[in-house]
DNA sequence: TTGTAAGCGTTATCAA
DNA sequence: TTGATAACGCTTACAA
């Protein structure tokens, strides 16, 4: 493919500084200069080194570069669960914004909980400028743990609220979500909420169920009933709605379910109507959060909340390159979607 | 964090392999022929390094180890369509399996046809061992331009069928697939089929409405219908599904909806049912393709195909060693799910 | 089985 | 603005 100093062709055809350097009349440093944006170079000598670069089909080896400097321009991405289909949203965004800034992604299948520490040290072991988490399963003690053997520059959570003091949270803000939430269903007129909540795991957690049900206390002075399920499965929040519906009389069922996100909301709606025969929204209304692109379909037409994924990524880029303030990353606040689903 | 030769602190905290040497009392070589399997090393001095690198924190760096070998056990996963549920099982399975074998995945989003070169740019520039796509909207020519250019050293195309003798595809076979639907069908009772299919373009596709007509051909004399989106998109195939019924008088409806996937087919199903109040599959049937987690929720209850994802990962991941013989890769064949839609 | 020399392609640092 | 030296941490090849 190409031709090396010593004439030998060379296995994967790389072309390196020194040969772009070579054919320009430069050196290898001034090839390096030429293709970074900060650097001090005359515009003659880089048009020189990018001509002879174009010509010879010269790339900068990021890995080289990785080793040498202190950036890898390299994130991972550790996610555990690919059941819920924001997983996909997030992840399309994310690889989206970082790449149009630089950044590349490592994505990470963390298999459970045990797994964290296993997971970053796959991270450390390729030198990643950060780890980021939008996963649910990690648990805040091995994540200490884990972060204190290895070697990730930098720990953010996305999407979610950490307690850990070492790690960038960077998420939307529950409260401010949750009384939209609140606020909308009170003005419909609803007045018999039920919450449905996922996972109560110790990890970083969502507050959206204690905010939601304190902020009906204010307003009503009761305090909605509330369940869960262990994970963000549409199935069996359809099971966990059903069981709570089949244990209640009829004149105690909710009027509206509350739902900590879309894929606990989609399983809830079907419950309601296929294993009961009510109608949404007449009998019970159903709300969400996320507005995953199911939850347009006119099967579902769910009134959900959106997080701004996108500015919160690129918050995360800021973040990447250090320009921003960490302590004023949760504050992000998305839009309602009303449909017809309450 | 850790103490280098020279005294001074280690910025990233980085422990060598010289410095378990220096502890374990062994030569940097012996350290790292203790991290590999094949290496020829007495039980004894691989303890003894082991000990030092526990005591440490050492793990090997994966960058400095891929810029000097020639692999990097790093491989991408190109993805340009992130709107089908179906990307997230392949993602998860590919990640897991690959992981479980000692890749790591860069997971680089291709922001469409146009992007493919930029794509495996990316790549390139880190090495990977292979570039997987998973997308479907690279173009067979811009694809073998970009890989002439590129020194991405395999390109694997999973899960569809590309033309271009310098990929290698790893992808069920499409006609067996296809006659056990049709047999399904045919068996079922249904004579009026409409096939919906996906984007009809040039690059790596699938042969599935082609095979489908062709054996309904050969079973029944007379040629089913088709229609197609431009996307894999439930909310057009609802959009098409609902233009072809509304254009068509009741008696000429079809008996069965056949859809190249079940993003598809569960617009078909919407359309069917919110646009027109028919049911499925009493008035219309419908089958889908893949066997997407939504596809069980009791809105839909597909009957549909679900391919051997897992086994085609684990084949994968015998082309990156080595193992496999790349001509026979396309002919896995999966299973039909039987639920209540056709 | 173990050790030595050389080098992967880039960049930090300093000198010109 | 440009050039030179040394190093990043590891692995290939070969020698002991």
């Amino acid at each position: 493919m190409s031709i090396q100093k010593d004439g030998k062709l060379n296995q994967i055809g790389t072309v390196t500084a020194d040969h772009v350097a070579a054919e320009a009349g430069v050196s290898r440093w001034t090839v390096n200069r030429a293709f970074r944006q900060e650097a001090s170079i005359s515009a003659k000598s880089r048009k020189k080194v990018m001509e002879a670069a174009e010509k010879l089909g010269y790339v900068p080896d990021l890995l080289a570069s990785s080793l040498r400097s202190e950036r890898s321009n390299l994130v991972a991405v550790l996610v555990d669960d690919f059941a819920n289909p924001h997983k996909l949203v997030m992840m399309e965004r994310l690889t989206r914004i970082l790449r149009k800034h630089g950044w590349d992604t490592l994505l990470v299948n963390m298999l459970g909980e045990a797994d964290t520490s296993a997971a970053l040290l796959s991270a450390s072991q390729r030198r990643v400028d950060a780890a980021i988490l939008i996963g649910i399963q990690f648990n805040e003690e091995v994540l200490a743990t884990a972060l204190g053997a290895q070697r990730v520059r930098k720990l953010i959570i996305f999407a979610r609220d950490s307690e850990n003091p070492n790690t960038i949270s960077i998420c939307c803000d529950d409260v401010g979500a949750m009384t939209a939430i609140a606020d909308y269903v009170l003005n419909k007129g609803y007045r018999k909420p039920l919450f449905l909540a996922g996972p109560q795991t110790e990890s970083a957690h969502l507050k959206r169920k204690d905010t939601f049900l304190e902020l009906w206390r204010q307003n009503r002075g009761d305090l909605p009933a509330s369940i869960s399920v262990p994970f963000y499965d549409p199935l069996l929040a359809y099971e966990r709605t059903a069981d709570y519906l089949a244990s209640h009389d009829r004149s105690d069922y909710p009027d509206v379910v509350v739902c900590e996100n879309d894929a606990l909301a989609m399983g809830a709606i079907d419950a309601i109507r296929f294993r009961f025969g009510l109608r949404v929204p007449q009998d019970i209304a159903v709300t969400g959060f996320d507005d995953v692109p199911q939850a347009a379909s006119p099967n579902y037409r769910l009134t959900t909340y959106r997080q701004p994924i996108s500015a919160m990524a690129e918050a995360l880029v800021e973040v990447l390159k250090g320009n921003n303030d960490p302590a004023h990353l949760c504050g992000f606040l998305g839009e309602m979607i009303v449909r017809e689903s309450a």
